[in-house]
DNA sequence: GGTGACATGTAACGTGTTACATGATTTC
DNA sequence: GAAATCATGTAACACGTTACATGTCACC
C-alpha cells in the first residue's frame, strides 16, 4: 500500500518517465524503497486511471512506438499523498514507510509528522524495554553461556542496538518536525 | 523463500503444532520475522508433502474434528535448513534473513556463517561510505540549509546511523562465528 | 552493422493478507 | 450456558518477482 505513494512523492520531487523512476528506485530512493520497472508501469497505469497523475511529455517520435512519457502529479494525487501521510498508521517495523513520509514532508512542507514520530518513539521504547527485560532474565550471568546461548544473545543484542540507534535518531529528528 | 525455513528452524528448536508456531511468530520470533497462521498451515502442508516434516502428536480427541497436530523436522528437513543457510545469498537489506540463519546456527551448531557475515560487512561498509560521500557533497555547510534540506539530511543521517550500528554489531558477533 | 543504453509494456507465478468458516475445550 | 481461547483450515485478492517481448537511439 505504500509503493504508489512512494512513486507519487518521487514524481512531486521531479516529473519523470517510468524509466526514470525505475532508475531512481535503483539509486537514491532504492536505499529505503524498492520497486521494479514492471511495478512502476503498473502503478502509473492505475494512477492515470484514478486521475492522480497525467502524462505531459509524450515525446512520441512518429511511429506507433512507445517513446518517452513524462508523468506529472495532479492536484488529486497531491491530496492523496497528504491524506496518506496523515493517516497515522505507520507500523513499528515499517521504518522505511516513515522515511517516505519524511520525504513527502521535505517536498510538500510541514505535515504534522511530529505526533506520529512520538507515537513511534513510544512503541520503540517499549520494545527496547522488552529486549532489556529478556536480557536481564536470560543472559544475566555474562559468563557460563553455551555457544548456542551466546548466539541467541547476539541476536538479542542486535535488536537492542538497533532500537537504541533508532531512538537516538528520532530524538534528533523530532525538533525538526515541531514547527 | 525464507518463511518455510524460519518455520523449520522454529520446529528444530521445539516440535510444535501450527497454532503454537503462530503464537511464537507473534512473540519472540515475531520481532524479526512475521507469519500468519494461514501462511504457517499452508507451508506445513507443503513441507509434509516434501517430506521435510512429519506429524507425531495428532492428539485427535475422537471425532473427525481437527485436534492438535504436532510437527517434527525430519532429516531431509534438517538437511534443507543446512543447505539453505549455506547458500550465501543473503541480501544486504535482508538483515532479518541473516538473523534467521544465526538462529539456525544456535540450534544446529556451527555452519560457517562467518564468511557470509564478512561479505555483508563489506557491503555495509561500502554503503556507509556512499552515505558519507553524499553527506560531504550535499550537506557540508551545516548551516544555511532550508527546511526541506534539513529533512533530507535527517533521512540520510538515519541511514548513516543505522549502518554504523549494524557494523558495530557485526564486529561483535564475528568472533563468535569463527570457530 | 552490432552493441548497449533507452523506453515501455504483458504474462505467469509465488507469496502475503484479509475474510470467512468450523468446531472443541476451558473458564466464569 | 456464554465467552474466550485453542485449533485447523479454505478462498479470494493484492502485491512483488521473474521471464518474456518489442522497438528506438546513439555510438563505435
Amino acid at each position: 500500500m505504500s509503493t504508489p505513494h512512494a512513486i507519487l512523492i518521487s514524481l512531486l520531487e521531479r516529473p519523470s518517465s517510468g524509466y526514470d523512476l525505475a532508475r531512481r528506485f535503483d539509486r537514491s530512493m532504492g536505499y529505503f524503497w524498492r520497486a521494479t520497472h514492471q511495478q512502476i508501469y503498473r502503478e502509473l497505469g492505475r494512477m492515470l486511471q484514478q486521475g492522480w497523475v497525467a502524462v505531459i511529455g509524450e515525446t512520441t517520435g512518429e511511429a506507433a512506438t512507445p517513446r518517452k512519457k513524462v508523468y506529472q502529479v495532479l492536484p488529486a494525487g497531491r491530496a492523496e499523498v497528504v491524506r496518506w501521510v496523515q493517516e497515522t498508521d505507520t507500523d513499528v517495523d515499517g521504518r522505511n514507510v516513515f522515511l517516505i513520509k519524511l520525504r513527502a514532508e521535505a517536498v510538500i512542507g510541514p505535515l504534522g509528522l511530529d505526533a506520529e514520530l512520538e507515537r513511534l518513539v513510544a512503541l520503540h521504547r517499549a520494545r527496547l524495554q522488552t529486549y532489556l527485560d529478556i536480557e536481564q532474565r536470560d543472559f544475566s550471568p555474562a559468563d557460563a553461556l553455551t555457544h548456542a546461548q551466546q548466539v541467541q544473545y547476539a541476536i538479542l543484542k542486535g535488536g537492542i542496538r538497533s532500537e537504541q540507534s533508532w531512538l537516538a535518531w528520532a530524538e534528533e529528528v523530532l525538533p525538526l518536525l515541531k514547527s
